[in-house]
DNA sequence: TGTTGACCGCAAGCTGGCTTGAATTCGTAG
DNA sequence: CTACGAATTCAAGCCAGCTTGCGGTCAACA
């Protein structure tokens, strides 16, 4: 037996057992077996895992993450629809460039009111051409 | 008289008025006038939500964007404050793009399992080292 | 052979961010 | 003057993503 404990899976990947039964119920990952009661995981779990945070981090939906998992395991499904989604980070990406910058001058700006500076003014508009971009 | 009813406001805001009066309960913006029940808003109130619209994009709470709100106009207050925001932002970038490529390799890669690919790991460990950082 | 403490299932609750519904109030057009 | 349509208040509802609480079960340790 090399399977992991429930709070081994939990203590490595900083879920908690809740959340990881609520993961199961929604078909992100499966337990593979039970000591008693309790439910016992692949190591590769942990990598799924990951995988759940990293996307959760970046705000995807567990429904977006579930269909990420799948493909891999089961035969390749939607190459296209990963590039898609690479393609909402890259703009995501440009967005959140965006709001760093207008924050940072906002934070530097001597101008008494924002929305009266030039450069904010640019900023917003150029956020907004973003935004418009959806 | 040159405000903009709430009407004109959702229109070229894209807001809806439910989602407005949810704002002013929430202290983001104000309305300054009423014709009979009617709102009335100030034009720059548009640049607001603009900023508002940006940060609710970039997937800042509320609670976060009025802080940003309140400094402008209001005697300065958190300047490193809005440079600490920006850092995060900075952060979220970071695993974004890590996201993103681990997205396009799992995307094009020809590996049978994700989990066994090499390169797919090592996105991994990177994608990893970004979350533990927060 | 107990007792303990971690996990179980299930249902209910919670937070954030709005939307929806019902009853009401106006400005405006006819 | 009346009727219409759009906006108002207030309470309730909804969705995602979990957490919390309850009574029950079991492996392990003494």
């Amino acid at each position: 037996m090399k399977f992991l404990d429930i709070r081994e899976v939990c203590e490595k990947s900083g879920f908690t057992a809740s959340a990881l039964r609520y993961y199961e119920d929604a078909g992100l990952v499966q337990s593979v077996a039970r000591r008693g009661l309790r439910r016992q995981y692949e190591p590769s779990t942990l990598k799924q895992l990951a995988l759940i945070a990293m996307g959760r981090r970046a705000g995807f939906s567990l429904r977006d993450i579930r269909q990420i998992l799948n493909k891999n395991g089961s035969p390749g499904l939607p190459r296209d629809t990963l590039h898609a989604k690479a393609d909402e980070l890259d703009a995501q990406i440009a967005e959140l460039s965006a709001l760093r910058d207008t924050l940072r001058h906002v934070a530097d700006c001597p101008a008494r009111s924002h929305f009266a500076c030039e450069r904010f003014q640019t900023l917003m508009r150029y956020a907004q051409r973003d935004v418009a971009r959806h």
